[in-house]
DNA sequence: CTTTTTGCAAATGATTTGCATTAAC
DNA sequence: GTTAATGCAAATCATTTGCAAAAAG
């Protein structure tokens, strides 16, 4: 089953390594895993495994366009596997927690920007910004001072 | 004519200094300027201020209102004036620049989510992802290795 | 055996916090 | 005279970098 991945990794000219991947694996179980998920499954997997793999790992994945890296605005960078299809992303402001919502036209939605101002565009993205309902209970027990 | 910036602030029960009065002009006459780009103009202005201070300004204004916080993936916070228009965000991923853009629509575009997740959602915000012409231009120089 | 990955430690860089001082109302 | 704003120093926190040791191909 971890075939895959090893594969996955061929296929981009990468090394197969057990870090690697437990960090496939841990991504794959956790979507919108941040770096601290992914280091403690790859060390509930494999047992040892240092700061630096991971990020090293995530950012060679992102980069290599294997996973979409997602870094909401004041949270730490999450992760997801890379599908072909068109989502965007729902975020937590308080506690930074990401859902996938699937884009209602199935393909980008009106994106076309009026005026590119000489910039060479490669994506559009569409975040959603709110509160998830566990952090709204919580807040609303704590507004009440 | 920083009369109207002090009735902006007085008018949202803040408290008018010198320091708040030449962010406010900073922010209005360097639209999507970061905390650095606002101090020095702060201190060209006034003379001194401390760091702290503009983020402690900057902060209020982006919480009470007066201004919205960017925050592009990876790049130093940026701050613009609050107005009622409904523009998106075209960031270069190279230097991290602003540029506004027009909605196509004029309104929030195909911006309803297909499912909420429980979330209270209050924001939808698009981000369009390219490189500005400049670090195009420097690119194009230095990728000739 | 060559190149890539890993691990450790230390550095970075934007932003925040605590607290005493000063200025606004 | 209160309360809020400022300034200074030190802390925080995610992430990166430099370099030597270990593992992959």
């Amino acid at each position: 089953m971890d075939t895959a991945h090893e594969q996955l990794l061929r296929s981009h000219g990468l090394r197969v390594t057990a870090t690697r991947l437990a960090v496939l694996d841990a991504v794959t179980h956790t979507p919108h895993a941040d770096s601290e998920t992914v280091l403690s499954h790859v060390r509930r997997h494999i047992g040892t495994a240092s700061v630096q793999t991971i990020y090293d790992a995530l950012n060679t994945f992102a980069t290599r366009g294997l996973m979409n890296r997602i870094e909401p605005a004041g949270h730490p960078a999450r992760y997801e596997m890379r599908v072909g299809d068109n989502h965007h992303h729902l975020v937590c402001r308080t506690c930074g927690s990401v859902e996938d919502i699937d884009c209602t036209v199935g393909h980008s939605p009106c994106l076309t920007p009026t005026d590119d101002h000489g910039y060479d565009i490669d994506l559009a993205e569409v975040t959603f910004w709110g509160t998830c309902p566990r952090c709204r209970s919580t807040q609303a027990a704590t507004v009440m001072d």
